[in-house]
DNA sequence: CCTCGTGATGGAAGCGCTCCCACATTTCGG
DNA sequence: CCGAAATGTGGGAGCGCTTCCATCACGAGG
């Protein structure tokens, strides 16, 4: 009979535990905790006890008391170093979450986001990481100078980069898209249109993104014998691409092409570019890169490089959790996918 | 001399503990715990040789162990109950993120996002706040059918919505703009302009922001004695802006005034309504409502009704950190934020 | 008929931390 | 100069869970 109140338990205090459980079962703790957990060696008479008591009780598992021994969480953060605004007004980061969050649904996996703006919240982030809070991390665009990479193998903690990391690269896992190749065929693109002066608007010189597709314009160039003189920085937004077409079009006014590092600056490029009353691909033809729907939405569309975000994102968090599975495969590994060339008007 | 190895304690294994601490400080496990947070009646000598070990030792405080015995896991989830494509592509989204962030850099506390798609995983994020994983849930855009606002008032669990929820709305808190006031004062100005032929075209029906807004414009139209007959609605995105536009325009050829419930549609009414060769603002003056950067990139550039949605994240965010903080100021409160009309150029 | 392996079970030892409580040591007003 | 209040300190009891290990029941094989 259970009838006794048992010395240790409060019997009604807020949520049930786990004693509570196996005592309604009419089991041990250790029982219940194995019924609850996938059931190994457990009697099917036990099992059922223990799921019924579950039900009736409404037991939830204490999150906190089950990761003080197992050591895991059930959580992995996204890492963004980004100052905050941009993050969220690019497409590039929205897709990347949705990616990942389609991988998490399928375990039992949370996410937890980390914006961690540039300076002293750095060392709160990597604080937290450190913390072992979560069980892995997941690093998306970050810049040259938050050595994140360093760090986070310095912690030991599981992690992938999503898109090429600038150092330790050699330590850490990474998932990107071919830049290089993505922004040479986009480049080659113009030159076999007939371009014969295209200008470049590059991203951030302190990400790895704008520097690899940069140089895959000045690869194109320089394969057609033309001047890889034309250039302008941006950081990847709107209005900067905007700043960097108005200066670029100053500078070298018998532009023809245009190579944009991201569809974000070159929807403002094409807005100056009307502005001047430039056509555009007739005048000046544009291409762009990312194709995460404001290519769609330019007028004229947009020509452009398309990145698989979701689906680099949706990989990135398998890789990383496989490596939380099984912290020994941790060996370095990196995937890179072939970008696509996405023709519409604007070249 | 510790040369001795305690019994209990492997001395290396991993993460140095709070035991490894004490003993390195030379002080007792309870004066080490009291010392790393916060310092209360500890001795100058005692903080300062725990404050030594603790840097050398680089310990860090095991953050499951410690919500065990606190019952706090100093983070708060947002939830985000929608199809994840939506969810990312709309500012709104990205402000409120925006703005929550804010208020959690002051304080140590982390973000937990849940995105909910609809059906099934509904219960997989109910059962993580259930099992009391987050301190506090900031609940965004929520719908009619998910009864989302029930749920959590059952569980107890401290939350904010932002935006008012469909029910329990005497139970809940919840910080929103004024809608039908905003609305209203949009579809005046159409009216004041002389506009005597106004549709709109309103947001989803299951979401209380989109039915507000519906009825600020029947308000205003029924204040003017305007028919208020030609309505559409869209889901907030781009793409049902442009279909609602083009179904509106064809069942109503003599509009010429367009009250519509969210940037992102009128954006794509503004795009059908020229491909239709009708003249913004001349034709047809159209008023979005949002404000929130895409106003300012249309064409022409779109007069809106602007809420701070940055601003209010903040402040339901703070609102539930105060209940996190003492559950007992539990009283439900709602917050109403008047929202200021911007004007540009399309009315 | 006895010994083994096998599967099911419960006891108990922690995981690393906080915090109550008792005790020792000051500090003061009267 | 003394009792009371204030201040520091350490012991120890958990928080709720998983998991190692010893135990036990039960057929199967010798």
């Amino acid at each position: 009979m259970a009838r006794v109140t048992s010395s240790r338990t409060p019997a009604s205090a807020g949520q049930p535990t786990l004693d509570e459980v196996a005592r309604v079962a009419g089991v041990s703790r250790a029982t219940a905790s194995r019924a609850i957990n996938g059931g190994q060696r457990v009697s099917a008479r036990a099992q059922s006890a223990v799921d019924t008591a579950v039900r009736t009780l409404g037991y939830v598992p204490n999150p906190a008391a089950r990761s003080l021994v197992t050591r895991r969480t059930d959580s992995i953060a996204v890492v963004v170093p980004e100052p905050d605004d941009r993050v969220f007004s690019d497409p590039f980061f929205a897709g990347t979450l949705r990616g990942v969050n389609r991988v998490l649904a399928e375990r039992d996996i949370q996410l937890v986001l980390l914006l961690a703006r540039p300076g002293a919240s750095t060392a709160r982030t990597l604080r937290y990481l450190t913390n072992r809070h979560v069980d892995g991390a997941l690093v998306t665009s970050h810049h040259r100078d938050d050595r994140l990479a360093e760090h986070l193998a310095d912690i030991g903690l599981p992690c992938v980069f999503g898109g090429r990391p600038w150092t330790g690269g050699d330590r850490v896992a990474y998932v990107d898209v071919d830049n290089v190749a993505g922004e040479r065929e986009a480049t080659e693109l113009l030159i076999a249109r007939g371009c014969t002066r295209i200008g470049t608007i590059a991203g951030p010189a302190d990400m790895t993104a704008a520097e690899d597709r940069l140089d895959g314009w000045r690869k194109a160039m320089a394969a057609a014998g033309l001047p890889a003189d034309a250039v302008e920085h941006g950081d990847f937004t709107e209005a900067s691409g905007e700043a960097a077409a108005r200066a670029l079009m100053q500078r070298h006014p018998d532009l023809d092409g245009l190579v944009v590092a991201s569809d974000l600056m070159a929807a403002g490029a094409l807005r100056v570019l009307a502005e001047l009353g430039r056509r555009v691909p007739d005048d000046i033809a544009v291409v762009g890169f990312d194709d995460l729907g404001v290519a769609e939405r330019t007028s004229p569309a947009l020509t452009t490089v398309r990145q698989p975000v979701a689906e680099m994102a949706e990989r990135a968090t398998r890789l990383l959790l496989e490596r939380v599975d099984d912290p020994a495969s941790s060996r370095p590994m990196r995937m890179i996918i072939p970008p696509t060339l996405v023709r519409r008007a604007s070249a």
